[in-house]
RNA sequence: GGGCGCGUAGCUCAGCGGUAGAGCACUACGUUGACAUCGUAGUGGUCACAGGUUCAAUCCCUGUCGCGCCCA
């Protein structure tokens, strides 16, 4: 017998390591089944599990069980990303506290420190996963950093370059001057800052008194300016474009350019260039061919290419200094309040510097472009379909992808530069000496590049390198492409684009056919959950409290497409009581001996109410099945709620009940096999969404235990129903019960009946079919209407009277329901009733006639639609006047 | 400034041409042998606003207003 209580908790942990060990989760290469495949997005390997985790393993895992179940040999590749920057900082901090720094140990040290604390912390978000119940093929579980996939960058990276797709140049990068190290421009964030900005004046030379006023948010660079731009239109400034200022405090002279980057609008007008520090002035500055002066060392500060009393003084020491000196030369206009944005490094968090510097590009505009087709062309679909603007937007944007970090913990990039910088890119420190010797005509020492590889370098291979690639294996060969990629919004740039352009150059095909982009979870009021916020929601938390079920029905229940998801915490509560819910109905189902038969198929039932609730299940089951087929797995968890709560807990088990305590044993056993049937389909369905509950149900349900079952829950097939189970008329007659009992219970409650008072129900001007109807069904509807008699009667116009005077009228179908609720009914209560009733029916007649007589609806709308709008005028018009008759009687049964 | 999305019951949201739905909350009643983590019934909506298309608009189109996000 099923325990009182469900406890998730003792079933969790039983449950996974017998699914993990029995082989359930793997991939089978040699299966003749067709492959489906879903690329976990590898968490951070140190990381731990927050909501999102949450979310996008669950419904990953939902696909996958889903389609294992439909028989397919499923590949759900897991594995952990390196994340660099990330790491490493991790590491540092941890360092910092023991007062060392990473060169204080040197590369191999810390190296190696590194993989310690990846070997300590690295189990933790995996075995967090596990504890959602996600069932990826862990045997196969890779981290971006192992040999295999270290292989597959080197490749990728030679053949990039020899390609000319990879190079190294001397541009402007987004230099973090915390970390040391360039960072792409996806990992910088606009953050507001509350500034100000200063207008300056710049002397013109050789006309004393004359200046001309430059606007700026960065008073430091000032030190580095080689021009001055003003609009080619701009009429204040014609006659000075050509001429030369002399710059204060460092005494350059430079031109005053025309460009139409200087906008007239903005400031003055004019505008100082710095094409060391600016992306814009950089540009400018190229095509004024004025040159470019850093005048920044990697902290951040200023160093000797300014002049002396500045150097050393840290970019905001240096702000204050230079508008200070130019203030005592009567230089400073004015100072206004200025709010802007200033990039920031997100992982760092201080602004960052326009730096330029050497480093190693990606030609994504040229990667990019298959990228753009592949998704025109539909070979690649998003879910959502709008997301694909996100996509397209940025891909047809492109700009080259730096790929070189200056940090330790990452992959080494495979160029090795001889004495006089010739480089020499090769997988091997071998191949590369060979190639040196080649060029050199002699062995000559080379040192390999210092810097690492963008993390997400690493990830974008992901979808094949992880299968064996550059090997040609088995599983490359089945596993690619992947079918479904579920993500957030946040990494369509960072992982999909890249994901993308590598997948198609090096595998010639796209990494994935459809890629599932989810929602952000946020709390309950729409904040995004943070740190600083703290308004983080634990998932491990929630299913400690309510379970693993719970808070993966939340999820599903809440994920609706193109929407951001609140979770609050009473919804997991509410999808823990469903949990719940079953889990008693089961009890009650074992109790009643409905147990699993061997074989039972659901046809060739007699009892109409069985055959209505094989039907609702397979209406059930379509409706579930279509819902996870478009990824519409909110639509997929009310189905079945709706279905498990709504009709088998509510009605199912409700009608059922008379047989089972009744004496027809045939019925009684029919009943009790379809029941079994029903809840063994209840559970296959729902595990997908909720697999421990249903999982452990299967066990315990089964009397012989998990050896009497063909398998597993897990490892069982998703239904595929013959047609014949649906029966029309089934659903039509229990359509009928529930209305008749439902207009019972209404009209009990309305009329303040007392629960325990059992009501007589005379049923008149019932038609044959109906006469047959109550007799099928007069103990279902007499015990869930709590009546103390249900019958139908011919009356002669003076008894009906007799009904009528303590009764309540309500009609179904043709026939008119009496329900004798005592003597003590008061009239007026019930005509009120009736006429409001009445009203409504005559407001709807009113509505449907007006489209009738309408000529042009009836011209135009579809035969469907007219026919059924005759349909409802005859139903209406018939209750009216059953109605009305009734309240005539009552108006003379004082 | 450009783009995307969203304004439907008190709250969270489905629906997206043809009788306005769910869950939660709320109200009333209820210790009937599965379940109070429950049952039964009920209250609650000019579907943001204004135009247009259509026989018919919550749904399609245009505009306005509000909110959110992304990119400059």
């Amino acid at each position: 017998m099923l325990d009182k209580t469900y406890r998730p908790k003792d079933v969790e942990a039983r449950l996974y390591p017998i699914w993990e060990n029995s082989g359930a989760f793997a991939a089978d290469t040699g299966s003749g089944a067709l492959p489906y495949t879903i690329m976990m997005p590898p968490p951070n390997v140190t990381g731990s599990l927050h909501m999102g985790h949450a979310l996008n393993h669950t419904l990953q895992d939902i696909l996958v069980r889903y389609q294992r179940m439909r028989g397919l040999d499923v590949l759900w590749q897991p594995g952990t990303d390196h994340a660099g920057i990330a790491t490493q900082m991790v590491v540092e901090r941890q360092m910092a506290a023991e007062k060392l720094t990473r060169h204080d140990l040197g590369r191999d040290k810390f190296m190696e420190r590194v993989w310690a604390w990846k070997a300590l912390s690295g189990g933790t978000i995996t075995g967090q996963l596990r504890r959602l119940g996600a069932s990826p093929d862990w045997a196969k579980e890779r981290f971006t950093m192992d040999e295999g996939l270290n292989r597959a960058v080197r490749r990728v990276f030679v053949d990039l370059y020899k390609q000319g797709l990879i190079y190294r140049d001397k541009r402007l990068v987004n230099w973090d001057p915390k970390l040391h190290t360039a960072i792409s421009d996806l990992e910088v964030e606009q953050r507001e800052v509350r500034s100000h900005l200063w207008h300056f004046k710049y002397p013109i030379e050789g006309e004393a008194d004359r200046f001309i006023v430059v606007a700026t948010t960065r008073p430091e660079t000032m030190l580095g300016d080689t021009a001055v731009a003003v609009h080619p239109d701009d009429e204040r400034y014609q006659d000075l474009v050509g001429k030369f200022v002399v710059l204060p405090l460092v005494g350059r002279r430079i031109p005053i350019v025309a460009d139409s980057y200087a906008d007239p609008a903005t400031g003055s007008g004019a505008v100082k260039i710095t094409p060391a520090h600016d992306f814009n002035d950089f540009e400018v500055g190229k095509r004024a061919g004025v040159a470019a002066i850093n005048i920044l060392d990697r902290d951040a500060r200023i160093n000797d290419n300014a002049p002396a009393p500045y150097c050393g003084l840290d970019r905001y020491e240096a702000r204050k200094r230079v508008v200070a000196d130019l203030e005592a030369l009567g230089l400073v206009e004015k100072i206004e309040p200025h709010t802007h944005k200033v990039p920031h490094g997100d992982r760092s968090g201080v602004a960052i510097e326009p730096w330029l510097t050497d480093q190693w590009y990606v030609d994504a505009r040229t990667l990019a472009q298959p990228a753009i087709a592949a998704v025109e062309e539909g070979r690649t679909v998003f879910v959502p379909k709008h997301w694909e603007n996100t996509y397209f937007e940025w891909m047809r944007n492109i700009q080259p992808w730096c790929i070189s970090r200056q940090i330790w913990w990452g992959h080494q990039i495979p160029a090795w530069y001889g004495p006089d910088g010739r480089v020499f890119v090769e997988e091997t420190e071998a191949e590369a000496a060979a190639e040196a010797v080649k060029h050199y005509g002699s062995a000559t020492p080379i040192t390999r590049d210092e810097d690492v590889l963008d993390t997400w370098f690493s990830s974008a291979l992901w979808p094949f390198s992880t299968i064996g690639w550059p090997e040609e294996t088995a599983e490359l060969a089945r596993y690619y492409p992947s079918d479904t990629l579920v993500t957030g919004f946040d990494i369509i740039f960072f992982w999909v684009a890249r994901m993308m352009m590598m997948g198609l150059h090096f595998m010639k095909d796209v990494p994935f056919r459809t890629v599932y982009i989810h929602a952000l979870v946020r709390d309950e009021r729409g904040q995004k959950m943070s740190k600083s916020k703290g308004n983080i929601i634990d998932p491990l938390e929630l299913v400690d409290e309510y379970g693993t079920d719970a808070l993966r029905f939340t999820l599903t229940a809440l994920a609706a497409q193109g929407r951001d998801i609140k979770l609050a915490r009473n919804r997991v509560e509410g999808y823990r009581n469903f949990a719940t819910k079953l889990w008693n109905a089961a009890r009650y189902c074992q109790m009643n001996q409905c147990v699993t038969g061997q074989g039972f198929v659901p046809t060739g039932l007699v009892q109409t109410v069985n055959r209505w609730i094989v039907t609702e299940v397979v209406h059930a089951a379509d409706r579930v099945s279509a819902a996870l087929d478009a990824f519409k797995f909110n639509d997929a968890a009310n189905a079945l709620y709706q279905f498990t709560w709504g009709s088998f807990c509510d009605w199912y088990l409700e009608f059922t009940k008379p047989i089972l305590t009744g004496s027809d044993e045939a019925a009684k056993a029919e009943t009790r096999a379809t029941t079994a049937w029903v809840l063994d389909q209840i559970l296959v369905l729902l595990h997908p969404v909720m697999p421990y509950i249903t999982e452990e149900l299967w066990e315990q349900l089964s009397p012989g235990g998990i050896a009497a079952r063909p398998g597993r829950l897990m490892t069982s097939r998703w239904p595929v129903y013959d047609r014949l189970l649906v029966s029309a008329e089934a659903d039509a007659e229990m359509g009928w019960v529930i209305k008749v009992i439902s207009n019972v219970r209404t009209v009990r409650s309305e009329m303040n009946v007392p629960d325990k008072a059992e009501c007589p129900l005379y049923v008149y001007n019932a038609a044959p079919n109906t006469e047959a109807l109550m007799a099928r069904h007069h103990d279902v509807v007499r015990r869930l209407a709590k009546l103390a008699s249900f019958e139908a009667v011919q009356v002669a116009e003076n008894a009906q009277r007799k009904i009528a005077s303590g009764s309540v009228t309500f009609v179904v179908g043709e026939a008119t329901f009496a329900l004798q609720v005592g003597n003590s009914i008061d009239l007026n209560q019930e005509r009120a009733r009736l006429k409001k009733e009445i009203d409504r029916l005559i407001g709807e007649i009113a509505k449907v006639d007006k489209k009738l007589a309408n000529a042009e609806f009836m011209a135009k709308a579809p035969e469907e639609v007219v026919e059924e709008n005759h349909e409802r005028r005859a139903d209406a018009t018939a209750a009216v006047e059953k109605l009305k008759n009734a309240l005539a009687i009552l108006a003379t049964a004082e």
